[in-house]
DNA sequence: ACAGTCAACGGGGAAC
DNA sequence: GTTCCCCGTTGACTGT
């Protein structure tokens, strides 16, 4: 898989930051709430479809109509202009989001049928609760991963080891293992942000 | 405009 | 072949 254009830079603002010790409050002010409010069409795929409109309401109920796509306005205009899909991501609510999390401090891995409960529990598809538990699997171990990175960090200068050989040996490994983290900062589980 | 978030995608591998 | 996983990336979206 080739690296695009847009991806995000080597943890730009993890490695500057953490070093010249941040406290990293702007960045926990960002990783609170799921943010948005819409969801939009997205075409081809049955089961991205069928879940778009309950990722955003009903049981854990917001504004829309699992049927309306009124709110895809920008959607439906690129659609038209270009004949092909844009991509879309769906919104869970918090609720939704809650359940989730609940769920996940319990047991990391769902069984088929705890999967199939839970997503329609939810309101959701199948595939979202997977894809779900899989990124917020992938999210606790890169957490985990920098958790570790940074007592390095600390234990290294606790030692008394130039600042100067810390940051390059530190970033030098750090960028080699991870080409883009954009997790620094988690829910661990509770509502409001928490420094990991 | 840019950085950050996160659901979704896709590749590759393992298990069956 | 199917299904699941991990991992990295994509792209829509938000906050500043």
């Amino acid at each position: 898989m080739e690296m695009s254009d847009t991806a995000k830079p080597v943890t730009s603002f993890l490695i500057e930051d953490i070093l010249s010790n941040k406290d990293g409050a702007g960045f926990r002010d960002k990783c609170c709430l799921p943010k948005m409010e819409r969801c939009s069409q997205w075409g081809e795929d049955s089961e991205n479809l069928s879940a778009q409109g309950c990722a955003e309401e009903s049981t854990f109920g917001r504004q829309t109509d699992p049927l309306d796509t009124s709110y895809s306005s920008s959607s439906e205009s690129s659609f038209a202009s270009t004949g092909k899909q844009k991509r879309s991501r769906a919104a869970f609510t918090h609720l939704q989001v809650l359940e989730l999390e609940k769920k996940f401090n319990h047991q990391k891995y769902l069984s088929a049928p705890e999967r199939a409960h839970l997503a329609s529990t939810l309101r959701l598809t199948e595939t979202q609760v997977k894809i779900w538990f899989q990124n917020r699997r992938y999210k606790t171990k890169r957490k985990q991963q920098t958790s570790e990175f940074c007592k390095d960090v600390y234990k290294a200068e606790g030692l008394g080891l130039s600042e100067e050989l810390v940051r390059s040996s530190l970033i030098s490994s750090f960028c080699k293992a991870y080409q883009y983290r954009p997790y620094l900062w988690d829910y661990s589980g509770t509502w409001g942000p928490v420094l990991w």
